[in-house]
This record gives C-alpha cells, sequence and structure tokens, in this order.
RNA sequence: CGGGACGUGGCGCAGUCUGGUAGCGUACCUGAAUGGGGUUCAGGGGGUCCCGGGUUCAAAUCCCGGCGUCCCGACCA
C-alpha cells in the first residue's frame, strides 16, 4: 500500500478527550476516530489490526470445532421476556421500538436469540454438542464510557455459546474454549492471566476470566505466585488464619464516649487499640430490605460476594436517613447491639475470631468496648464478605497473594440450564425423556484486546505492535524522492516484497524524513525498511526493528532477505 | 444516577473575571528554498464562539434553560 494513496492521517496532538495511552495512541495513529461517546469509527489501520485478531480468533475456534455464523444485532423483545431479562436487565439494554411500536433491543449478549435458534434445530442428545460463534457489534449503554476501545457502549465482540446433553460435555468444551483462548492471547504475544471471576449477572456455576496486566486495567485481581492460584477480586478468597481464633473473653461490655469519633481509623487511635480490634456496621439497602454487615475494621467488604450470599439483585450503601432509621444514629456509630428488629444481621468469617471488640453503640458519639459475640451479640448468619487484597494469605497454599491490575480481554462461563430451561431448549435423552440443555458462553473483546496490546505494547514515540496485529508488517521509506537512484530502489524494494507477499505500507509521501520518522514510530510498524541517499551512496539501506530501533546497514539486494529474517523475530 | 470540569476555524488552546475589531500554535492551499528525526521564509483560505431565550446601544464574555463531552464513584467483553 502506497500511503500517498491510503487513508492514514496522524496527530502531533493528543486528544484532550483521552487519558489512557491506549486510547491517546489509537486516535494520533489514525486507527480509530469518535462518533459519539463511547462510539468509534475504525479507520482502516485501525481496522487491519482488527481484522488479524478476528482472523486469529476464527482459526483457533474452528481447531475446536466451533462454528461461525452471525445472528441478527436488532433482537425482538420477546424473546428478552421469555428469559427474564427484560425485567432484570437494567438501563444498559437499548430498547427500541419499530414502525408498528413493537418493541426491540439492540443486543448486548445473543444468549436469547441463539437458544431460540437450537432448540428449534436441535431435538436429540444425538445432535449434541454443539458450539456455535460470532464476531458482532454489540452494543450496551454503559453510564459511563470511557478509554477509548478499552470501555465502547458499541463494540465487537467474539461471543460463543455451547450445548450440552451432560455436566461432563461441558466440561470438555469449556477446557477446549479455555485453552483456545490461551492460543489467541499467546498469538497476540500478550501477557496475560486466567483467574477465576465471579459469575455476575449472566449467571452460572463456573467462570475464569482472561486478564491482560495493565496499569490501566479497570479489574483488580489477585495470583498466588507459589501455586498459582489468581481470581478476580470480586471472588478472590483467603486461607482463615488459626492465630485469629479462640482468644478468650476477658472484659465486659461497656459504654463509652467517642465525641466525633466517626471513622474506624479515629476510633481505634481515640481508644488506643488496633483498628482490627474495632469491628465496623455497614448499613446497605436491598430490595429485600436494609442488611446489617460487620467486618474487620481494617477490612473492606466485598460487594460481590455479599450480593451473591442475599440473592438480591441491587445493593448500595444505605443512605443517612436509612441508617438512622435502621440504628437511630447518625453514620459512623452503627453496631450490632441493639439493631432495630427488621435488619438482618451478618457477619464476616474474619470477626468471627474476635473477642472483647469495639463496635458502635447506635447512639451518636458513642462505642462499645469489650464486646463479645454470644454474651452481647447472638449472631447466627456468617459468610466470607471480605475484600481480599495483596499481601492476604493464599487460599489454596501457604503463598501470599499479590494484587495487580488487568484489562478483562476475555470471559468464560459455564451457564447451566439458566436460559434452556426459561426458553424450554430440550433434547430428548437414550430413554426418551425430556431435558433443559446444558449450555457454556464465551465472550472475547475484540476491540479491547487490540487497545490492550497497545496498552502493553509501546513508547513514549508510539505504538509497538506485535506483529500478529500489527496492521502491516513492513514500512518501507525513501528519504529523498527528487534522488533518482533512492526512487528507483525503493520502488524496486517494494515490489519485491510484495511479490514476496510482504503487508508493506510504503511511505512514499513528499515529506521529509523528520516527518516520516516520527510518524514510523507513532504507527509502530515492527520492521522498518529505510532507503536515504546518505547510505546507498556507500551502496548500502537499513533495516531496523521498531522495538529497538537498531539499524541493520545491508545492501539493497539483501534487503528484502533481511526483512523477512527481522519478521521472524519481531 | 451522584460529585467535578469543559464546550471558541480540522486538532490543541488563549480571550470570559472587568461586555466594545475573534486571536495564537498546528494542520490546510500557493510559491520559493531545503531534504537523515515534526525545516524555513513569503502569501492565502477557513468561525452559527455548543443550542435556545433574556439583559444591554453593544454579548464568546453577564443571567436563565437545555444539549454535548471528559474525569472521579456503582456495571461488564
Amino acid at each position: 500500500m502506497r500511503w500517498s494513496r491510503y487513508y492514514l492521517y496522524t496527530t502531533r496532538e493528543v486528544p484532550n478527550d483521552a487519558e489512557v495511552i491506549s486510547h491517546q495512541l489509537m486516535v494520533r495513529a489514525g486507527l480509530i476516530k469518535k462518533v459519539a461517546a463511547g462510539i468509534y469509527t475504525y479507520l482502516p489501520f485501525g481496522w487491519r489490526s482488527l481484522a488479524k485478531l478476528m482472523a486469529i480468533v476464527r482459526r483457533e475456534l474452528d481447531a475446536i470445532s466451533a462454528a461461525e455464523l452471525t445472528m441478527p444485532a436488532i433482537q425482538p423483545a420477546e424473546l428478552w421476556q421469555e428469559s427474564g431479562r427484560w425485567q432484570r436487565y437494567g438501563k444498559e439494554l437499548l430498547r427500541i421500538k419499530d414502525r408498528h411500536e413493537r418493541d426491540f433491543v439492540f443486543g448486548p449478549t445473543h444468549e436469547e436469540v441463539i437458544t431460540d435458534i437450537v432448540r428449534r434445530d436441535v431435538k436429540s442428545y444425538r445432535q449434541l454438542p454443539i458450539s456455535l460463534y460470532q464476531i458482532q457489534t454489540k452494543f450496551r449503554d454503559e453510564i459511563r464510557p470511557r478509554f477509548g476501545l478499552m470501555r465502547g457502549r458499541e463494540f465487537i465482540m467474539k461471543d460463543a455459546y455451547s450445548f450440552h446433553a451432560s455436566p461432563e460435555s461441558l466440561d470438555v468444551t469449556y477446557d477446549d474454549m479455555r485453552r483456545a483462548y490461551c492460543k489467541i492471547f499467546e498469538a497476540c504475544q500478550l501477557d496475560y492471566t486466567v483467574v477465576e471471576a465471579d459469575t455476575g449477572s449472566i449467571g452460572g456455576s463456573a467462570s475464569h476470566e482472561f486478564m491482560v496486566v495493565a496499569e490501566t486495567g479497570e479489574s483488580a485481581v489477585v495470583r498466588c505466585p507459589k501455586c498459582g492460584y489468581a481470581a478476580n477480586v470480586e471472588k478472590a478468597q483467603m486461607r482463615k488464619l488459626d492465630a485469629e481464633a479462640a482468644i478468650p473473653k476477658s472484659t465486659e461490655r461497656k459504654k463509652v464516649p467517642t465525641p466525633g469519633k466517626s471513622s474506624v481509623e479515629d476510633v481505634a487511635a481515640f481508644l488506643r487499640v488496633a483498628p482490627r480490634q474495632v469491628v465496623k456496621t455497614l448499613i446497605y439497602d436491598t430490595e429485600k430490605g436494609l442488611v446489617a454487615v460487620v467486618v474487620r475494621g481494617d477490612r473492606e467488604i466485598n460487594e460481590v460476594k455479599l450480593l451473591n450470599h442475599l440473592d438480591v439483585e441491587h445493593l448500595a450503601l444505605a443512605s443517612e436517613e436509612k441508617v438512622r432509621e435502621a440504628t437511630g444514629a447518625a453514620v459512623g456509630f452503627a453496631g450490632p447491639v441493639g439493631l432495630s428488629a427488621g435488619v438482618r444481621l451478618i457477619g464476616d468469617e474474619t470477626v468471627r475470631g474476635l473477642a472483647d471488640f469495639v463496635v458502635g453503640a447506635n447512639e451518636g458519639d458513642a462505642h462499645y468496648t469489650g464486646v463479645n459475640w454470644g454474651t452481647d451479640v447472638d449472631l447466627t448468619e456468617w459468610a466470607d464478605l471480605l475484600l481480599v487484597s495483596g499481601g492476604d494469605p493464599c487460599p489454596r497454599c501457604d503463598g501470599t497473594l499479590e494484587i495487580f491490575r488487568g484489562i478483562e480481554v476475555g470471559h468464560i462461563f459455564k451457564l447451566g440450564t439458566k436460559y434452556s430451561k426459561a426458553m424450554a431448549c430440550n433434547y430428548t435423552d437414550e430413554s426418551g425423556g425430556d431435558h433443559p440443555m446444558i449450555m457454556g458462553c464465551y465472550g472475547l473483546g475484540i476491540g479491547r484486546t487490540v487497545a490492550a496490546a497497545i496498552e502493553q505494547n509501546h513508547d513514549k514515540d508510539g505504538i509497538i505492535w506485535p506483529r500478529p496485529l500489527a496492521p502491516f508488517e513492513v514500512l518501507l521509506a525513501g528519504l529523498n524522492p527528487d534522488d533518482p537512484e533512492v526512487s528507483r530502489v525503493t520502488e524496486e524494494l517494494y515490489a519485491e516484497l510484495r511479490g514476496q507477499g510482504v503487508e508493506v505500507l510504503y511511505d512514499d509521501r513528499d515529506e521529509r524524513p523528520g516527518v516520516k520518522f516520527k510518524d514510523a514510530d507513532l504507527i509502530g510498524i515492527p520492521v522498518r525498511l529505510v532507503i536515504g541517499a546518505k547510505s546507498l551512496k556507500d551502496g548500502k539501506v537499513e533495516v531496523s526493528l521498531r522495538r529497538d530501533r537498531e539499524k541493520l546497514l545491508v545492501p539493497p539486494g539483501d534487503a528484502v532477505g533481511r526483512v523477512l529474517e527481522l519478521l521472524a523475530k519481531a
């Protein structure tokens, strides 16, 4: 491709609405252009990279006998009413009406449509298992789109669905998918981790996320370097410490004034105890009423665990008024002793072994000291509600968990029969009985993966494409277009590279060398071949890798061979 | 949805407080020189100052209402 005829325009300025580096570089290097918040055009240069990733995805999914199809983006509301998600799915679901005022949605995901298709075609256990996938534009009306393609409202996703007659069959496909995902992300040369994940609103029994390690990632993940345990913090557990248990009761409960001390730190400092001796009580508002959760003062509640434990749809810290209603005191003085009767009380496992601790007194400016389970509070509901953090003990071995941030580029679920039951997607078994099919679903963010690759592969001057995702493999630049010898050699090399099947972008623009070098660094094509009058006088052209920019001077006749060698290394 | 900020040639910004000729950089067009890290000089085109209403002799600037965008918290590929 000759750059002079190509649609690729770079900018020197950083766009004022781009915060993270991958977003800035994708705009500056002419990959994407914003149309509205969270909605982007994929420009030709960016689309080439997405297309490469999609080809890798297709290759690996076809290899595990998944069949590609394409479902409609616009889906009738009836299917969503049938699955129950018309009511449950929140405002992220874009609902639209046609000219007859009939309800439709722009699909944020396709469980309903795929289940509807399969239930009509597949009747027998002999037809199972089945795996289907598509690569398609989705729309989720996110409250806050951000970071360019990392969290768009409209985005391209690969979504796959599998159908089975037994849990064992699902296990096999799930493992196939997991391995295929690993191959895909390895093919993209990404530094990623597979982590255990919460199943969230999609539901199901098991789930793993594929996290690309990056500072700007929106998810927090813990990993044990010793045994390899890795989990999203939403899901992560820690080992219970025996030492925390069975501290004997030694004091009587006593109410003490704590004027103006509402935070754990303040109360602990004021009473001269460690924050971990303070038990904090958080009042949550849910559709099932108010819930009080007690947790060790130095720790945080994992709201996802709480949501799952309570089996509720909505969960939020209660308002000032609701807290008053439940405790009779201002926020900061709630405690489990003498809580309003209608409030459900749940204890996190971490406070179970505590004795002689401090709690809020449910009245302004006062706390209790010397509080103990049993004698002072009758608490019967215990659960693991802890938000795990770095430094906590691994739940699987005696190692210590590390915490890092990641970009969720893929997510696989064992769905079970949630959708097949709701939508009567059944098969007939050997003995003629009907059963709902067991399902799995598997998502992979196409644009997000490319953004993550840039997030992980760049320097101060621009993108450094991993070769498998690079829009072009080689950048060819002639520096002195007026020099007939330069242009002759450059044209010859261009023809030769193309003859070898190399994807080459030929910078034939009438620009000064400085501009060409700066643009080359910015757009980050892995291998660079430069022809300039100076080195050509010595019978040499330059070959270099974008990553280290180490120049190799070779005769023009050897150039293509050296380019191919470097490509193999890129 | 709560909290904060912003909206001025394509892009990045100044001007708004204190109302009075719409400006700078860059990009673009023409010409010349230059030709190994965003070169230089000369000339030129391009604006509903987000939208609507109000105050005023006069509004980018003040007032009211809307819209859009970005950032920080609850969702997800």
